[in-house]
DNA sequence: CTGGATGCAAACTCTTTGCATGCAT
DNA sequence: ATGCATGCAAAGAGTTTGCATCCAG
């Protein structure tokens, strides 16, 4: 227990940067799993069509309901395994947002996420932030950056006015 | 299940961000208790003493076996009580790092993390960044920011050599 | 004294593991 | 044919709950 970090020792090598892509359809996403050495499988498609159709951010288990109705055999495991993958591919985000489960995004292009305290309540905002000293401090102390992830976390409008 | 947010459902008022306090003394923490009509307790004496003593960012199991040596008695519901207290009132930052546990971090003033994707250490990264207009985006959305957190993932300095 | 804080044990949520089978290449 | 992906069941990590006792105000 407490192994201090072992959050993906798979040996799935993560995406650069660079590789983050906006898949829009079965094809593109077969096309970009085969170019990457990775097997193309009917959970991994439909798994990532359901990101691409629903517009808010998912949970696993969220993910894991509506692709059941499509190809009801599939196991949470799966789910889990497959998010992870398409995650560090570069295909889709994973948006930790405080407490509570994990939330997957099919919205690859840079976007910031509002949390509220009270409800939980997860929203996109997408102001552009000039990232560059971050990026430059990062690489100056030897750090090889991927990802950048903002957190704005408050009330929202609902909560903020209930709290009078 | 899946009850979609209450991260945060007890009736702690959250603290605004004027409320970040740096705390460097039990007296000072004693105080700033005392003012936002919470309680002084040893056990939350000792867990913020703790926080401020070590300087990197610890776990909630981590506080808790630090704490124990002061005051062998102290539950881990006590810890978690505590830290999200803290946290509330602003007196302590948690650092929701992706998978893992949330690492707790007794500078509350504005910086920025590192983490890697490979072995998950987190690191501090002071760069200044620019947040207005994503603070102006958010309130104009009707959302009340109290926290901005930047979590800069990629692979550090030793998981990159070794990669190759 | 009185209500909030604590300790204990147990429950709960989210995610991962181990292993046998199946299917993409 | 080969070995990675899948499904199943079970375990695991991290955190929370319920309830009785305790202590700060």
């Amino acid at each position: 227990m407490l192994e201090l970090g072992s959050p993906n020792n798979k040996d799935q090598i993560p995406a650069r940067m660079s590789d983050m892509a906006t898949i829009n359809s079965d094809q593109e996403l077969t096309a970009l799993l085969h170019e990457r050495g990775q097997r193309v499988t009917p959970q991994r498609l439909v798994i990532h069509r359901v990101l691409r159709q629903r517009d808010r951010h998912l949970t696993a288990e969220e993910v894991h309901e509506a692709v059941k109705h499509d190809l009801p055999s599939t196991s949470t495991p799966t789910v889990y395994a497959t998010l992870d993958l398409l995650a560090d591919l570069g295909l889709i985000r994973r948006v930790d947002a405080g407490p509570g489960p994990a939330l997957y995004d099919a919205r690859t292009e840079p976007h910031h996420h509002t949390i509220c305290r009270r409800c939980g309540q997860v929203e996109d905002l997408n102001t552009p932030v000039d990232f560059s000293a971050l990026y430059g401090a990062a690489r100056t102390a030897g750090f090889d950056p991927m990802q950048i992830d903002v957190v704005v976390s408050g009330l929202c409008a609902n909560c903020s006015a209930e709290r009078t």
